[in-house]
DNA sequence: AACGCGCCCTGTCCGC
DNA sequence: TGCGGACAGGGCGCGT
């Protein structure tokens, strides 16, 4: 489930190994459905081939690979997307589904694209199509500072709180991981009505989504189940989590059990006590 | 129009 | 031990 401080961490060892690399060689090793959406997989490799990668950009959890010839590689990893770096003898894995080969100013660099549910992508696109994307998405949280982010936020909405913030058009990059750790940090219980919070509490959910997302990039994310980046290392800030997970845990604060409820679909953690 | 929900997918875990 | 079913969830697309 890798959200903003997983895809983050991707990004900057992506960037730094990829910039002014050229796209050699691009092997489709599995279709099954196709990882490059509505685009053809052979036609996809030969328009990639050759293309080179000025740099790496985020947007919320979407990576952009920008193209020297214009336009870019977008790759969302969804659930269990990796990009992962590995050596000239390398064997495919079950669930590969290409291999880049790169020229960098450093050599030859081997990047494999795995993903195990499939619900990922690669897309090569121009950059009339890269706009429109990027205009579906809502402000960086880490970008603006937290009153900017809590008026962003801020809306007279039916909807929970929990489901607002995992729409992506106000503020992009918080997860199922993060918006229940922020919630929790900001006392605030995930079923709460989004017209119910004051400026307050909307100020102080800013801020705590803030920290945990930094707090979580510090530690390069967090592997809860699959995510690795991409020299396949986990990140460290599972253990540092107060609720998602903790389900019949004690609280950190009260000791109170945390309870696992389901709030839009998803799986919701919260401190029945400390979170009102 | 905004919002809720089903669905895509496969590995893992649980109960019988 | 084997097997069926529930579960994990980001975001698209559809229905209300």
């Amino acid at each position: 489930m890798p959200e903003l401080p997983e895809v983050e961490t991707v990004r900057r060892q992506l960037h730094a190994r990829l910039q002014q690399a050229l796209i050699e060689r691009v092997d489709i090793w599995r279709g099954g459905r196709l990882f490059v959406g509505e685009q053809a997989t052979n036609a996809f490799a030969q328009q990639t081939q050759g293309k080179t990668i000025t740099q790496v950009e985020r947007r919320g959890k979407l990576l952009i690979m920008h193209l020297h010839q214009g336009g870019a590689l977008l790759s969302h990893l969804k659930m269990t997307g990796r990009w992962i770096f590995v050596e000239n003898d390398y064997a495919a894995g079950k669930h590969d589904q290409a291999l880049f080969t790169l020229m960098t100013p450093n050599g030859t660099g081997r990047l494999v694209w795995a993903d195990v549910r499939k619900f990922g992508y690669v897309r090569l696109v121009d950059d009339e199509a890269l706009q429109e994307v990027l205009a579906r998405y809502g402000l960086e949280p880490l970008e603006h500072g937290a009153q900017a982010l809590a008026d962003a936020w801020r809306t007279k909405s039916t909807r929970t709180i929990k489901a607002h913030l995992l729409d992506q058009s106000r503020v992009t990059g918080v997860g199922n991981i993060y918006a229940d750790e922020a919630l929790f940090r900001a006392g605030i219980r995930p079923t709460r009505r989004v017209t119910k919070l004051s400026r307050e509490d909307w100020l102080r959910l800013a801020q705590t989504t803030q920290e945990v997302l930094r707090a979580s990039l510090e530690q390069r994310g967090t592997s809860a189940n699959d995510y690795v980046d991409t020299l396949g290392e986990r990140g460290g800030f599972l253990s540092l989590l107060q609720v998602y997970g903790r389900e019949g845990e004690a609280c950190v604060t009260c000791s109170t059990p945390i309870k696992r409820i389901v709030v839009g679909q998803r799986g919701t953690h919260f401190c029945p006590a400390c979170q009102r």
